[in-house]
DNA sequence: TCACGGATTGAATCGCGAA
DNA sequence: CTTCGCGATTCAATCCGTG
């Protein structure tokens, strides 16, 4: 029997592979890794590009077209056989309560989301990244592909527990909701990693924003992201400026090290730049009555639906009465407007200077009073 | 044996199904049609829409979901199959030269996308309709699905022949490539069919805004658009204003009547608003040496590169000499750039009044002079 | 006739934790 | 395991009634 101490410093000693770039297959590497260990993936996966000869720009130009050995499939098949693998390797290493995105183009995205379903993760949301500055179609034979797939999805269909970031996302955004459309540019400039010749290091380099918004959105700091196909390391280098773990999985050597330099050149945030917003139900609760004992409202009050057409008295043991019927400011709320559910906090009123404010106001005064810094 | 004026009669008599919406099943409806008959097919497939319970807004009314029965099916197979089955129906009638959309939601378009690959599709592009005014998630707890994606295949990996109107649909955005993300408002206000009281006919009318600029990319006038799901008959009544055939599949009688009513009030518009933006290709073909026989080249005049740095001399068959090698515009402009191919009429350059022009500007001064209007 | 405000609505896989 | 209470949650556009 292992003694209790032992146990206790394993608890405290972190995995050997957070924050590690382990070199392998896929596959084989995430053995390393326990069950639910990780709370979100990023996967890259090979798009498997079918591509016919060389392809010119107007000017003669060549077109750099992604050739790598590790882009090459023999068939829809083997393709398949790989995506399954992968994704079965990841599903068993994700928690519950974590999510995965997956990035791809129309020539993998749809054998790969097909794939995702039959193994039953659920979609959440499939996200589209518009990109500023996509090459040109030179042939003038299709529309000009201007963005790529993403999709988002928890393990299975059991989604309760997932972490989204709704209200930051949502004050990202001008204060509404974000939508499933994304605009960046690609990634190029000094944040593309380039050997010494100026060439660049990997073909598919993908642009920190695209990586920020996605960890900011569905990770909370502390969390671990894995990178199944790492490349050179965006998800890292995001991850650990964002106060996050990362683990990768890479296979290449060459790309390995330029990622390894680049995230030990990050330097990450300070806690207070990453303290989440808060989400509205991690504040404090107060109980209605709470407002009754510290003399906001007395017993006796009148309270007002929003429009003034219901009426309600407050009671000393922080119940509502309207007529007959009494209960919980959300019941009685519930019960006259005849639905099933109500934020009595939103729905009820009280009366100040010739104005209806609603009740929130007055919790609010509470919290404000009791809150941390 | 069937004499020959009857095959003529035959021939000049238009299909019966043109133009008309086939009551019935997809598939069954679809063995009317001959092999290889229809130019484009647009397929708005029901999306298999797997919802809980009831969803309220955040006013406690409640969301009018899609829980049509045509819209059920018992598991991600049955779906498969019946995906597969109205896929393989649509490539029999449509012609090699044809291409196909269709348009679904990440509960769909995953798996209607592979099924298209598995059976020989070739994908030109995948598009996002970007919704200017979706609907937004109630709950917080993902992002705002604002987008539908849609797949534009050829039937095969051949995909010669095929139309798109490429410069036509540069001109209509503004002198640049048309993207694969479009922005469009979802159908309501007046396009939007109602009852007699007033309420939507069919859940998921698309806009003809939509359709419309698939019809323009994707057919010519006088082409036969198919159909296979016509429900409120966007895509009869886009057609048929655009110049184009339709042929429509729907098995609610309800939505024929209103489709049928729908396109009889259409006007197609006049043929000269129709008229297809001459693609480049299709202009007059111009040969070199007309240039000289038209005198605005003389033998022995001298062209240079775009920058100067080669030369060569102009011969009075309308080949080009330079140095030891001759040829035609276009091979030695590969020659002395040491390319594979050239453009002859943008490589090279004539000099006027101090400035380099391309030959370009020569043959359109050839083609002005000989154009239709 | 126009301006303004309130009501309605759209392909939606839409909560969480304590008891 | 289920049940139940708490209480969180919407954007753009159209339509309609009122002044």
């Amino acid at each position: 029997m292992v003694p209790v101490s032992a146990l206790q410093a394993k608890a405290a000693r972190p995995a050997p592979w957070l924050d590690t770039i382990i070199k392998g297959d896929c596959v084989a590497a995430l053995e390393n890794l326990p069950d639910h260990s990780v709370d979100a993936i990023f996967a890259d996966p090979p798009y498997n590009l079918q591509l016919g000869g060389v392809l010119h720009r107007p000017d003669q130009s060549k077109v750099d077209a992604v050739d790598d050995a590790w882009d090459q499939f023999a068939s829809f098949e083997v393709y398949d056989a790989f995506t399954r693998a992968w994704l079965l390797a990841c599903k068993r290493v994700l928690k519950p309560t974590g999510t995965i995105w997956v990035i791809g183009s129309y020539h993998n995205i749809f054998r790969v989301g097909a794939k995702m379903q039959d193994l039953g993760f659920w979609i959440l949301n499939d996200i589209v990244w518009r990109k500023t500055n996509p090459m040109p179609n030179f042939k003038g034979r299709r529309f000009q592909n201007a963005h790529e797939t993403m999709i988002w999805a928890s393990p299975n269909s059991e989604t309760k527990g997932y972490t989204f970031n709704y209200d930051a996302m949502k004050a990202a955004n001008d204060d509404v909701q974000m939508r499933s459309d994304w605009l960046f540019p690609i990634c190029s400039g000094g944040e593309r990693l380039k050997d010494e010749e100026g060439r660049k290091v990997h073909p598919t380099q993908k642009p920190e924003a695209l990586l920020s918004r996605i960890i900011l959105s569905s990770t909370k700091p502390g969390d671990v992201v894995l990178d199944p196909f790492f490349g050179s390391g965006t998800t890292g280098a995001v991850a650990k400026r964002l106060g996050r773990h990362f683990v990768g999985v890479e296979r290449e050597q060459d790309y390995i090290d330029a990622a390894q330099a680049r995230i030990d050149a990050i330097d990450p945030l300070a806690a207070d730049m990453l303290k989440p917003l808060p989400s509205k139900k991690s504040l404090p609760r107060v109980a209605f009555v709470s407002l009754i004992e510290s003399g906001l409202l007395s017993p006796g009050d009148r309270l007002t639906s929003p429009k003034g057409d219901h009426v309600a008295l407050v009671r000393a043991d922080g119940t509502l009465v309207s007529g007959q019927t009494a209960g919980s400011i959300h019941r009685l709320g519930a019960q006259v407007q005849g639905a099933e559910a109500c934020n009595g906090w939103t729905y009820w009123h009280y009366e100040e200077a010739g104005k209806r404010h609603p009740i929130d106001r007055l919790r609010g005064e509470i919290r404000a009073a009791t809150a941390e810094i």
